[in-house]
Parts: C-alpha cells; structure tokens; sequence
DNA sequence: TTTTTTCTTGACTTTACATCA
DNA sequence: TCTGATGTAAAGTCAAGAAAA
C-alpha cells in the first residue's frame, strides 16, 4: 500500500513515508479530507489538500509491529528525491486533520500503534482528585491515542492530541546512529513513540517533518514538582516517572537536562546581575574616596607652604604603629630613644590626621580609580 | 485581523568524565 | 594497569510553536 498526496485534488504523488496500519487510518483521513475540501471550499484556504491512498508501488519498507517503519533490503527510502519533497507536505495535512476534526467531530481516527502502557492507567493527578486535565477527554491521555468518537474535544484537547499523535506517527527506527543497549531496552520495553535522534534538519530522512511535542500543564507540573524534589533522576526513578507521564524514558531525560541547564542558566544571570550591582557600589565608593584624598592633598598643599619639593618618607613605628611624614631619613632610629619620643608624641606628622587619612598614608598606593570603574 | 518579532521549550550533537568488564 | 564499551551530565545549538508587539 502506498499514500499518496493530492493537493488541488488534480495531482497525485505517491508517498514512501508511512505505510502498513496507518494505511486504513489514512483512508479515513482522506475521505475526510476530501470531505472537509469539499466542505470547506478551495477558496478558503486558497488550495485544497486531500489525501489518498494507492496501492503499495514496489514499496521496500514495510511497518513493523511497533510501528515503526523497517526497510526490507537496505535501500534507502530517502533516495526518491521527488517523494521525500511531497512528505513535507504531510504535516500540511496534519494541520487539515486537525481542521477536519472540528469540522467532523465524530470522525474516528486512530493512528497509534498498539501501545503497551494502559491507557486508562490513570496519571497521579486523577488518582488524587479524580478530575481530568483542561482540555482532553475524561481519562483519554492525551499524549495517547486520539478518540474523538464519543466526546467533541476542544480545540486545546485536539491540540494535545494531536501533538502527541504525530510523535508516534513519525516514529520509525533510529538508522541514522548507532543505538546504545540502554536505548534499545527503553525502546522495547517503554518506548512505543520514541521519535527519530537525527535532528539535521526540521525532516528526517524520509522527507518528514519533525513536530514538536508540548507537554501538557499536567505533565509539566508533575515533572517540576519532580524536578524540586531531585534535579537528577536515576535510571529507575526515570523509568517511573516516564510510565506516569505516558512519556518516553527520553523524553523524561531531556526535559531534565533542559531544566537543569536552564536553572543554572537563570542562576548565572541572577549572580551577574548581583556582582553587577556590587561592583557598582565598589565603583562609587572608590570615587568618593579618590575625591577625599585629592582633598586632602590640597589641604596639605595649602596648610603647609613652606614644605619644599624634598624627598619625603613615610614611616611607622614598629612599636606604637604609628605613621610618620619626614624629610629626613629616620628609619634608622632605634626606639625608645629621645628622637623616636619626639616623634611618636609630638610631631607624627606635619599635619594634624583624620584616621581616614593616615589610612590612606599608610596605602599610599590607593591612587585614582582604574579607568574602567570611573 | 494579519504580520513580524521575541520568547519558550523540546530535542539534538558534541564533549568529557565515570564505571565496568 | 590499560583499553574499549557504555551511560550520562553539561554545554551549546536548533527550531517549532506560542506569545507579544
């Protein structure tokens, strides 16, 4: 079996990506989509898209139980050129989908493979309250399955759906890297919609467009609330938080390597702007100390006019740790002597001292601010 | 109402490191 | 002790989709 693509209902292109269950799926698909052109109208969205489905055409892949695609002779489905340029436009017709879906909510459609996790395993929240998430219906996970046949879902319930619908519908085998053991296991254990590694472009290999999953608020609250009690799950912890969540081992892995790297990203920048902040104030007080010293330095120039442009040295005594502002070299003068008396008692220095100021003696490499903090 | 810009976030790749057989 | 395989955290990045302008 083999889809093909029809877009203004003139031309039909045949599509490698999906075959196999999705087939009966997609016939429904297309009868609707038909529908929904005819329903709608080619002037509405100024083209109309319909989907069809022809025999299969020497497809070489076929779908696999899990619903993945498998190649059968190690060809390449990505070759065909042409076709992978026609599934780009699928997700144009998922977007149709979800059109058709409001227009015919009791149109059935279900894409998913079989899935081994019970869909009416009820998330922790519904075990607490017993009420269900905004936006999906009843127990129906959302990120399981789309039934619109027995309730008309919201425009946020398809949503839901239909994110996580797309997830398992592009799901196929990860050829493009080599799988580790673990990721094997997960796969065969948990994952049944564990999208495809190779991220080299917005398509895949075979032409399909990568959707981007949104975690519900559900979701996204439990792991948060998940993340607060431990930022780093083990492999068991994770493995159990993926069953709760409906969500692939992986997916539970990324989204807490991305909080993680986030919150740091948020506590760098709340640290630059804290030290931002200091080095601001450490600027300003530098610059009112700068301004005291060359008051100083004009004080002493004016208090003191017959000090002569002779070398000067300053001193502490070892003993009393007092400073002393001479011109003629007392270092060597030994305490406890008249000299050193006279000194420490009585002329320290020239001038009378703010302990302020003789701090600044005592540092006289304290000069003006370095350019970048004026 | 439509378009453009910005932000959020799920997912990926690469690298480095630890552990184990 | 060395080596290769494996798993995973961190850093950086991309891009879809939502929100804001």
């Amino acid at each position: 079996m083999e889809l093909g693509l029809s877009l203004g209902g003139k031309s039909s292109k045949t599509f490698h990506g999906i075959t196999g269950k999705a087939h009966d799926d997609f016939t429904k698909t297309a009868a609707a989509a038909q529908t929904f052109t005819s329903a709608a109208g080619e002037c509405s969205l100024g083209f109309c898209m319909a989907l069809t489905i022809n025999s299969l055409n020497g497809t070489n892949q076929k779908l696999s139980d899990d619903g993945y695609i498998k190649e059968e002779d190690g060809q390449n489905i990505s070759d065909d050129q042409e076709t992978s340029r026609e599934n780009r436009k699928i997700e144009a017709i998922i977007d149709g989908r979800q059109k058709i879906l409001k227009l015919n909510p009791h149109l059935h459609l279900d894409l998913l493979p079989p899935s081994p996790v019970d869909r009416n395993d009820p998330l922790p929240w519904f075990s607490d309250n017993g009420s269900s998430h905004g936006g999906s219906s009843g127990n129906v996970l959302p990120s399981r399955g789309l039934d619109v046949t027995n309730s008309p879902p919201t425009a946020a319930g398809i949503e839901e759906a239909t994110s996580s619908l797309r997830l398992n519908f592009y799901s196929y085998n990860r050829t493009s890297n080599v799988l580790g053991k673990k990721d094997l296991e997960l796969r065969n254990d948990v994952v049944d919609m564990e999208r495809p590694s190779s991220r080299a472009s917005d398509e895949d290999d075979y032409g399909i467009y990568r959707k981007k999953l949104r975690l519900t608020k559900q979701q996204s609250a439990y792991l948060e609330e998940s993340f607060k009690d431990n930022s780093i799950l083990n492999p068991k912890q994770k493995l159990e938080l993926a069953k709760q969540l409906s969500l692939s081992p992986r997916q539970v892995e990324v989204w807490f390597q991305n909080r993680r790297a986030r919150t740091k990203l948020k506590q760098t920048e709340m640290d630059y702007e804290y030290l931002k902040k200091c080095r601001e104030e450490l600027a300003g007080e530098n610059r009112r100390l700068c301004k005291e010293v060359q008051e100083l330095r004009a004080l002493k120039t004016t208090s003191n006019p017959f000090n002569l442009q002779l070398p000067t040295t300053l001193i502490m005594c070892p003993s009393c740790e007092r400073v002393a502002k001479t011109t003629i070299n007392t270092t060597a003068v030994p305490p406890n002597t008249k000299l050193h008396q006279s000194m420490s008692t009585t002329s320290r220095t020239p001038f009378p001292l703010s302990s302020e100021s003789r701090s600044i003696l005592m540092y006289p490499f304290l000069r003006a601010p370095p350019s970048d903090l004026s």
